[in-house]
DNA sequence: GATGAATGAGAGTTCATTCAT
DNA sequence: GATGAATGAACTCTCATTCAT
């Protein structure tokens, strides 16, 4: 059943993005699916697999709603307003997949590795693409390259919600006053 | 001796920030430090213990560095230029703690979080200090917030470099252009 | 289930009364019970705890048939007969639980010391109890502390059997003649 | 220097009756002896060859304590008194070498081992030969088995003290009286 | 001759994986 | 198909032994 499927998949995201993928233990995520630790191995084929399993459906998952937000008809700074929020929730359900995938860089095989690149290569096109348009609109200055205002961008929502370490220290920072910066630049 | 502790330790960084702690061999580190398995345990209790002073060490070295470059009487985006430089060799070396701290947040205990935390603050406020000095030398202007301007720059800098999955990818973006437009705004 | 604890319980007392605790090895404790090594850690948190619940299982499996033996009714010379031969017997099949628990007295927790302890009394004043009664029943004299003369009675199972270094020493003596002994005095 | 010699074998005594051979640690014993780990290799060639000969002079000093005082010109009975107090300042210094030897048998050598079989036989000779001289002298009766009586001696020392676990236990009891009741018997 | 830093074999323990139920 | 008891490879850590000082 593809049901059981992504209930061991989600399992897997909690688990690996919790404890990194030599930190999870293929036992507590059978417990976070309600199930026995030998019925993974009907699913998948080892805990790499379930590894590289997780990591695809959890970048599609972050593409698909980030898409989804990109594709609505506002402007781009109520975009970022949504995007940011995504973010965040997002965070909260599975930490962060990149860290996931950064930290255990040594474990994905090349072929894997290639794929989630072409992933995030998606996802800044996206925003690329919808920087383009906010350009054409008139949103933004005309001689902006799109590629560095997206490294901008992702950048700042990664260190803005990425320091969960320490939830209070931005506490008195408004997203609202983060996006306006970013828009009027730091002259 | 001194010396010998701190050659433990640079191959605690290497190692750790590659794989991970729960990834990272004890008998590799000892390997990249050119000594035996059982010599680490004459310089430090464990191997979280090791884990944690590796972390310290990394996060001092790297304050040690960036506060360095922020002291230089230069124009902030002189010293943001060095500042890109000095992350990306820092990367370079060990990777990026941060990747280790934060996808081993579980293995840290509390005390030693706080620690970090603090350090990571004191990283923060110095680029806010650094920021305040520019906008009172005219370089900035007057009504930007130091705080947003440093998650900003920060966070820039790490997805500029932290994408070293994909190395192609940024490789025609200038730093020159990054700083411009974080200077002059999208907008 | 409960046969496969007793089992382990079994090979445990092999292993360990005839190596001591830190001579003894987990490994040959499973080959002992035909077992994989990692299956003991299922019954059992440690080796430590594996130690001291082998030894509460062999007292009690000492207690039970010595209380058996001395509830039988006989006179005390035909009981110590008996008690000599299970003594034996006892030590054939775990050389010396006593052994194990002096040589390692440093490894029990106090608590579990005091268990013992209590164990070796209740042992002591089982003996204590047989000799009251011979004593009322005439058996033996009046003013026989039932104290020293289990101390004298246990010491002599201990020296006779315990010298399993030399077998053959001792091979020309009765325990008919030692206990004859025992009861007529040396003078 | 054999003064240096004779201070790490009394210092081995110590560690070995306490831990036993696998829990004794040679750095402990170097401590105790108040000299450095590598000094133990200059006189002796390995743990085990200290272990062995810690116990040929553990036990050439017992029966060398043990002779005198049978060779004394006494009663039997003061003579066993003399015994006893010897046998517990010995047990106080090293707790019991037999019990070192007993529950590390499987590392000593067949060699080592006869010649330890060999000592105890001279204790046990010595006690034989002056029980028989206490029956000549009419201290005891005629017809009484020296090896027998030994036994009974030799088992009720080690009973008495040798329950060192639980000091209070026994501390009612009368060595006086446990000896009368050796001579006069329980019958 | 004395030392203790360094070594690595070998111990206890964990956990991905298998397979009888 | 689902389970979890059993397994053993591979890990961390200890400690007898060596050897440069």
């Amino acid at each position: 059943m593809e049901a059981k499927r992504e209930n061991i998949l989600m399992a897997a995201m909690e688990e690996f993005s919790k404890y990194g993928f030599h930190g999870s233990r293929i036992e507590n995520i059978a417990k976070r699916a309600g199930i026995g630790k030998g019925t993974i191995y009907g699913y998948f084929d080892s805990k790499k697999t379930l590894f590289y399993e997780m990591i695809k459906y959890g970048i599609e998952e972050y593409i698909a709603g980030l898409d989804g937000l990109l594709a609505k008809d506002e402007s781009l700074e109520e975009k970022l307003y949504h995007i940011y929020d995504f973010h965040k929730s997002y965070l909260r359900k599975c930490l962060d997949i990149r860290q996931a995938i950064m930290s255990e860089k040594e474990v994905l095989p090349k072929e894997l590795m290639l794929d989630i690149i072409e992933d995030f290569k998606r996802i800044s096109h996206s925003m690329e693409r919808a920087i383009e348009e906010a350009i054409k609109r008139g949103e933004l200055r005309k001689d902006l390259d799109p590629k560095i205002a997206s490294i901008i961008i992702m950048g700042s929502i990664g260190q803005f919600y990425g320091n969960k370490m320490c939830p209070k220290n931005e506490a008195d920072i408004e997203i609202g006053d983060l996006i306006d910066t970013l828009l009027r630049g730091l002259k």
